[in-house]
Order: C-alpha cells, then sequence, then structure tokens
DNA sequence: CTTGACTCTCTAGTGAACTATAGGGTTTAC
DNA sequence: GTAAACCCTATAGTTCACTAGAGAGTCAAG
C-alpha cells in the first residue's frame, strides 16, 4: 500500500511540482489546473493526479508548447465537449511540430559541433593569438 | 562571377533576411548584429555576411536559445576577446542541451502518439458519447 | 522641387508567463 | 491565546522579444 493519497493543499502540491504558489493560481487562472474542492474557508484542494497534470505541462513547455496549446490539449479534459476527432487532429499536428523540430534540433546541433571542432582545432602558433576567434564570424549555417 | 556583394542598408537586409527592419535595430540594441559601416547620412551599412548572421539567430532562437544565448556565442565575433576555450566551453554546453532537448522531444513525441492512439481507439459505441474525451484527464506521464 | 519611399532616434505599448506586494483571513504549534 | 506559517483576492511589476508611433532628416524619380 502507498502513502494515503489525500487532497493536496496549494502549498504541498507547489512543493511536489516544483512551481511556486503563484504560478499554480496562475495555471488555474489560465483554467489549466482546477482544484478538486474548495474548502469551507475557501482553501482550493486539489486531487494527487494534479501533480501529474503540472509535471505534464511543465514537460510539454520545456517542449516550446505555449500554455495556450497545453490549454488547448487538457482543458478537453474538464468540458469533454470536444469531439475525439479535434483532438485528434490537434495532438497530430503537435506531433509533427515536434517531428520537425527533432529534426532541425539534429541538424542545428551537428553545425555547432562543426563550429566547436572549427575552434578546436587551431594550430598551437595561431592559438595563442588573442583575437584568434574572431574567425568565428564565418559561421558556416546551410 | 555572383552579383556583385555589396553592403545592404537596413531594409534590404530586413527584406532578404524575413525580419522587420525594428527586429534588426533591436538586434543591434543587443550587440547581436552591428553594421559594419554608418554613411555621412547615418544610413547602418551592412555586410552581405550579416545575412547569415540573422539566419543563425533565427535557427538558434526556433532551438528555445535565447537572444542573450545567441549573444554569448556571436559577441566574440566582434570583440574576439574571449579565448577560444570559452567558445569550447559555451558550445559544448549548448550542444549538450540541445542533445537533452532532443530526447525529451523524442520522448514526449512518443508519449502523445499514445496519447492520440488511446483517443483514437475508442470503439464505435463510445465515441458517439461527447463526453468520451473525459478520460483524457488521465494521462499518463511517466 | 516636390512627393513618396526610405532612413534615423526615442519612447511607449504588447503578449506571454510569471513574480511580488498589499491587505486580510485561517490553522497549527507551543 | 498568540505567533508563525499558511491560505485568500486583487493589483501591479518584471523580463523577453518584439512592434508601433511620433517627429524629423535623406534620397531618387519625374
Amino acid at each position: 500500500m502507498n502513502t494515503a493519497a489525500q487532497p493536496l493543499k496549494i502549498g504541498e502540491l507547489a512543493k511536489r511540482s516544483q512551481v511556486s504558489v503563484g504560478t499554480l493560481r496562475y495555471y488555474e487562472s489560465l483554467g489549466l489546473i482546477i482544484p478538486i474542492d474548495r474548502a469551507a474557508n475557501n482553501y482550493r484542494y486539489y486531487s494527487p493526479e494534479a501533480l501529474q497534470q503540472v509535471q505534464f505541462i511543465k514537460k510539454a513547455q520545456s517542449l516550446n508548447f505555449s500554455l495556450a496549446d497545453i490549454q488547448n490539449i487538457l482543458n478537453l479534459r474538464s468540458t469533454g465537449q470536444s469531439p475525439c476527432s479535434l483532438v485528434d487532429k490537434l495532438l497530430n499536428e503537435k506531433i509533427e511540430h515536434l517531428e520537425q523540430q527533432i529534426q532541425s534540433a539534429i541538424a542545428f546541433k551537428q553545425e555547432l559541433e562543426v563550429f566547436r571542432d572549427r575552434v578546436s582545432n587551431i594550430p598551437p602558433t595561431a592559438s595563442s593569438d588573442p583575437t584568434i576567434c574572431q574567425h568565428i564570424s564565418a559561421v558556416s549555417l546551410t
């Protein structure tokens, strides 16, 4: 058995998901993560799944998805109104875009490696010249 | 022989590099692309290589490099003061980061595909239910 | 020699994603 | 029973990467 999965207060969720309390409230204002409940004292209470949702947001965000993008994907959860074909379309677009970014990143990484190697492979004599790195101006970018 | 490579005025550079004149001036304010010259009339004149530099910036930017990052890489060109070991270190960091992003993107893309397939493979009967996409709330994110 | 397209500087505004602050209520620990 | 730690709302401020506008000079065509 795992440790009891009780509703979380905002501070706990913040600590566990490594985002600030302010950010969680901000996300709520955008409809990204809604507490399951408000106590009589008006405190937010989150389900344990909220932790996963926040992690999803952070992950998507780190991959260049805007909060609006994420909202489009996630808020279908709460409304359930959009037909699945829409979800599908959205996801396919995102997957395609991600694929392009991956290819682009691979190519750019190679460019940077070439760039780095050109910097590294400077003959000993030349490398004592403090202005040597000026050759960097000619970054090839094809 | 190629078409004469004369200095470009800001408007021409803007047109060729597909960024706005305002953006070029903004980049200059950050030290990213400095005109080779100012004419007597105070007009900016750019070397033809500036086009490549702008393209480099746009490419790096599309891969999540901030303008500050790009500046760190690029401004070595104009100053030539930083030792190559620093350039090397910076580039290695960036390459490493890019590699992580690529891996992360690949994993995330797979997650989205799983996600999409879960949405698509809904039995016919169930798919007529307008609230069917509520199951999306349980996005697995490991 | 004027009109229109281009250039300049400087300042202000935009949107995204937060962060910080004020002013107040609540809960928990001692 | 009070002080620290937590929560609330609401508003304002920040950073990044631009974009827009005012007000003025410059240049090329007819």
